[in-house]
DNA sequence: CCAACTTTTACGCCGCGTCACCGTCT
DNA sequence: AAGACGGTGACGCGGCGTAAAAGTTG
């Protein structure tokens, strides 16, 4: 069979069937008279199998050592090439969702382009200089032609470790005001330091959504989130947040800031009376440990109002010394100017 | 600056910087008296703007192109890369579903690879013929040594347009007794026809497995699927089918299938009862087509025992004349022999 | 004799590493 | 004067299209 036949019926143009016979990836071919390549039964086989393997992503030469090997164990090239296949597609995607991001920032011209897609690398650089110059100069550049790209602030920001990067990565997603839903997203991540990271953004963002998504945050399943979400909402006047508050008070290492938070939803009179007498439930609960008894009580420093006072009154005879001085001492801070 | 201190700071090579310089990419670049080199601000920041472009996935022309064009729109090149990059990640996900699969089928040699890429390739073929090969090799061949991959089946099976390839593809399946699971996923497919494909497919599958499924499809949301699941069931002794079967017998199209599924069914006499009394409510119901009590009394013909022969007796005296003529048939017919 | 084949040889593409060989700074 | 830089030019890789120039068929 000559080359041209060959070529039609393969599929394999005649030119490659050279490049094969070149390679030496068919043996000898036969030849006619006149010079003419002469292809058997068992070199179009062959051919074949040249392209069977070529199809798996074999370059020819690999494919030359393939057939040439008889003993060769298939199973561990073919896992090789399935990880490379797949390395590849990761590649591909990370390509896909920057040009999405590109896309999306809907830039005018070659000037935004660039500008985004700068930005888009120094995000994802591993040099913490670059990401921090990268999220402040998106945190500022709100007024520029183009939108910058939410979505990757976000991924940044729930994979940023650097605190630095990290503060100023929020700062640019809150000034941008987006990227709420993605950051509810990272919420329900399997690793607790994105769903960390993830509130602490949104406590950051100012707006009834974020209070809406911080309120929700309140029964997550992850008392890390809860807690962040708890010491966001104080300020923003949300008295859900209050039975979570008063765990904090009560629990080792954020019990200040919880405070501060009560202190601050307490400026309403009545929310007022139901944490203070939240607190003194938590008091005069049973089994509770002493210093988690002292900081409680710190707390309804903050607390203005009568059952407040009450309160300290009873609690200026505690059992546990600290508890009492402490409490005879806010109530003589609370006593009326006017002597 | 010289072009190593650029190299060094852009992490572009010399090489590549003296290339871009060769395709005058960067316009002039300046030369100090010995003819080294010389980039300015501007050369560096161009350079970094290809780098940009680059990273999108442009080639070294198309970047020269669009830097040189200032009056370029970028959203719609940026489109473009959007789609070829998606061509590129599905074309890279197809091969890593064929490497899967002749992973899968763990091939001993290089023969058994050869032989399960060309089967793979030939099932993806545009050649019907060249698919009816293959899937009747693929049938046959459950004899070899290497596992014949049963997604791919079921894959070609669901897509398959072709009746005859389609019939091959549904007796490779039942050969091989695999792949119910991705049936049944393809029972949910939001396309009719996989759907439907994807239900014949199971009914010729035999095992208590398949008919499980088959069970389960009774309360699909496809009419076409309870429907072919019902006629499968009849044979495999399913009373749940019943119903079903009896709403085919009063409907156009199928119902000489059902009924003789029916009649399969009827073969247990409780069974059979329970038939003719479905049967029977059919046509005494109200607001019947006359076309429907035909074939609903025809059905009667296949079920033996008291209950038919009441209901014939009955009809022999129905107003429709077709039906009364028909019952009286089927009554003289199921006279005793002896006389 | 012509048309349709075949043959070999060779160039180009694309991005880049790497050499060779030579000049230029400090 | 050594050694770290810079310059140009060229080759190679991989997979193939394409084209030229010539010979072989029917």
């Amino acid at each position: 069979v000559l080359i041209g036949e060959v070529a039609r019926r393969s599929g394999v143009s005649a030119r490659m069937l050279r490049h094969y016979d070149a390679l030496g990836l068919l043996g000898q071919v036969g030849r006619t008279g006149s010079g003419y390549r002469e292809y058997s039964g068992e070199d179009i086989e062959r051919i074949l199998h040249i392209e069977s393997l070529r199809a798996l992503g074999l370059s020819l030469r690999e494919v030359g050592r393939a057939l040439d090997d008889p003993g060769f164990r298939p199973s561990e090239l073919i896992a090789e090439l399935i990880g490379q296949t797949r390395e590849r597609i990761a590649a591909e995607t990370r390509l896909l969702t920057q040009l999405r991001r590109v896309g999306a920032a809907e830039p005018a011209g070659w000037e935004d382009v660039l500008q985004v897609v700068a930005l888009l690398h120094a995000l994802g650089s591993e040099n913490a200089g670059r990401r921090q110059r990268a999220a402040l100069s998106s945190a500022l550049s709100s007024a520029e032609e183009f939108a910058v790209p939410v979505d990757a602030l976000v991924e940044a920001a729930l994979e940023e470790t650097d605190p630095n990067v990290a503060g100023a990565l929020r700062w640019a997603l809150a000034r941008s005001g987006g990227g709420l839903q993605q950051l509810a997203r990272g919420l329900g991540s399997p690793v607790a330091e994105v769903r960390e990271r993830a509130a602490q953004a949104i406590a950051e963002i100012p707006g009834e959504a974020a209070t809406e998504l911080l309120r929700a945050a309140l029964t997550n399943a992850d008392i890390v989130v809860r807690r962040c979400a708890a010491l966001a909402l104080g300020p923003r006047g949300s008295a859900e947040a209050i039975p979570t508050l008063i765990d904090m008070v009560a629990t080792e290492g954020r019990d200040v800031d919880a405070a501060d938070a009560l202190g601050v939803l307490a400026g309403d009179p009545v929310l007022a009376d139901r944490i203070a007498t939240g607190l003194v439930n938590r008091l005069t609960g049973g089994a509770v440990d002493p210093a988690a008894r002292r900081q409680l009580t710190q707390a309804l420093a903050g607390i203005p109002g009568d059952r407040t006072s009450q309160a300290l009154t009873e609690l200026s005879r505690d059992a546990d010394r600290a508890v009492a001085v402490t409490a005879a001492y806010l109530l003589k801070l609370r006593e009326p100017p006017d002597r």
